[in-house]
DNA sequence: TATTTTCCTCCAGTGACTAGAGAATTATGA
DNA sequence: TCATAATTCTCTAGTCACTGGAGGAAAATA
């Protein structure tokens, strides 16, 4: 019942210099420390740390999670503000959905008409260069790449 | 046919401080200046720009468009790279849309199901807290927020 | 000419981490 | 009990692709 960051980072399935990074901007409160400083955590943080993750994945921001968090912590509120939260996401994300999927059938024409000739009648450098494209005000936020 | 940075950023719909930005990187080559030294562009600038602000939509990384623009300068080489490019960025794409889709539908379950209660019993908060929902290793990027 | 607009460089900040240095602490095996 | 190995600590800096501001100079307009 009270275990390493590392023991926690497991549990809960998150980076150590993670959860270090959410006890700094104050996601995760401060914890309990051993004499020699390292810090040992309970149950309750293991909870917490997944509800984070679970929202991360689920495209939610710091900011709205830690409004959700404190709608956890004071839980006889009415839930209206959680909701519109996530309603919001949901739009976002069905505009997201909409965009890639504009985007998966350009990337698919690009392939599909390459013909694997010179790089002059290449259809991918075609496409990119082609100005008379109909530029979408939607953009894609940048690719993490992880392994 | 010499027009400033400014006309260069309506031209292509890009902000000043990123092409600013794109010329320190090396994406835009370094440009004419008057005396004053302002930068003065012409037509090949709009181009190359707009080819890589259509890039960027499709959500090509910067490194990614440095060779795309390399194989566009250079148009003799066999353009097998520019497609294994795009071919990679359509892979991309298609786990993105699917994880889009499966974070969609938890999210709607999520805002359907909500009563409209107090927090207690909000499911937008329940499914949040819920450690047994199975974690998926696919992670969302960040969402930057703008105008 | 006077004013306004646009431009210049340089530096710092964003979000959400991630990585590394260098030292201290804890756990494990003999 | 001690040596060693693994983990942890703090602190700083780097990532990506920009974005914004300060303070000043140049260009365009009235």
């Amino acid at each position: 019942m009270a275990f390493s960051i590392g023991e926690l980072a497991r549990r809960a399935d998150v980076k150590v210099p993670t959860i270090r990074y959410y006890e700094q901007i104050g996601l995760m409160p401060e914890t309990l420390r051993t004499e020699g400083q390292q810090r040992r955590y309970g149950s309750a943080a293991v909870a917490r740390l997944a509800f984070i993750r679970h929202a991360r994945e689920l495209g939610f921001d710091i900011d709205a999670i830690r409004t959700l968090l404190s709608l956890q912590d004071d839980p006889d509120q009415p839930c209206a503000r959680a909701d519109e939260i996530a309603t919001i996401r949901l739009a976002e994300v069905d505009r997201r959905i909409a965009g890639l999927q504009a985007l998966r059938k350009e990337l698919k024409k690009m392939v599909d008409e390459c013909a694997q000739g010179r790089v002059c009648d290449c259809q991918v450098i075609e496409t990119l260069a082609d100005r008379t494209h109909s530029h979408k005000s939607w953009k894609e936020p940048a690719v993490s790449s992880r392994g």
